[in-house]
DNA sequence: TTCAATGCAAAAGTTTTGCACCTCT
DNA sequence: AGAGGTGCAAAACTTTTGCATTGAA
């Protein structure tokens, strides 16, 4: 895997602790944090920290391409370093995101689309129901 | 259609001007309006409304099933009354959000679900593209 | 040394809440 | 008459912004 320094030089960022931490957490994990557990995770290792820099650092990481906002319909936006679109899906007791990848879909979509006259740019799925924890109990 | 007056009583729910308002424009539009939009659009005519008092039908609406919240993205949510879980494409230029009505995607869907433990209860596909209107300028 | 990043605090934007008054049933 | 709804204002919450200080190159 790539340094994360060398990819924040190569987008042009200073490399500072605070942007190395938000990606390296956000690319060491499968959670989709939002801002501020975000904050809450790095925060004890970095305890310079501000909230404010964690929305600035996504906010220049998104639009450079290095991570993608997620909206779940929760109050807060999500953030994944997997920049590819793909689907997701959101448990209706617990609350936790999941990644689904499955090429099928991409290729449905985009010749559904076509039929629409909208030129997709990027595709969303998210499949709400109860993951398997939550049926168990 | 069925009169509004009457869908609101069988969902237990007194039936007031401000109600009766919000329920007619979400049924008579395709624009997935937010609650400002809502607010906005119904105060000419109803000069004693509240945008609390429309935040506060719209959360009455969703609990009964009257209504869905829809996130694309944006800082503040749109509703929709298709309560039917349904594609949408959002346009990267002027924002519009349309429907799209397609049974096969959820075929699709619920099928490739199943092998991921994953119990659908929902599911929202979002393209986010440009429409035909803007790709056109 | 210089320019950009950080941290703090204040502000902005959306949504919720408390409460006195009003209105539907 | 009574339960519940409304409107107002204040509060809560997420995110953004301004600015003085700090830190990377």
């Amino acid at each position: 895997m790539k340094e994360t320094t060398q990819i924040l030089r190569e987008k042009g960022l200073k490399v500072t602790p605070q942007r190395i931490a938000v990606y390296n957490m956000l690319r060491s994990t499968t959670q989709h944090p939002n801002a501020e557990t975000i904050y809450k995770t790095l925060e004890p290792a970095n305890p310079t920290m501000s909230l404010a820099t964690v929305y600035k650092t996504l906010d220049y990481f998104k639009q450079l391409g290095l991570v993608q906002e997620l909206n779940v319909g929760e109050p807060s936006s999500r953030y994944d370093a997997v920049m590819k679109c793909h689907p997701h899906t959101v448990c209706t007791v617990c609350g936790c995101v999941r990644d689904l990848d499955m090429e099928e879909l991409t290729e449905l979509h985009k010749k559904l689309a076509q039929q629409l006259d909208f030129e997709v740019e990027c595709e969303q799925l998210i499949l709400y129901g109860k993951c398997a924890g939550c049926r168990g109990n």
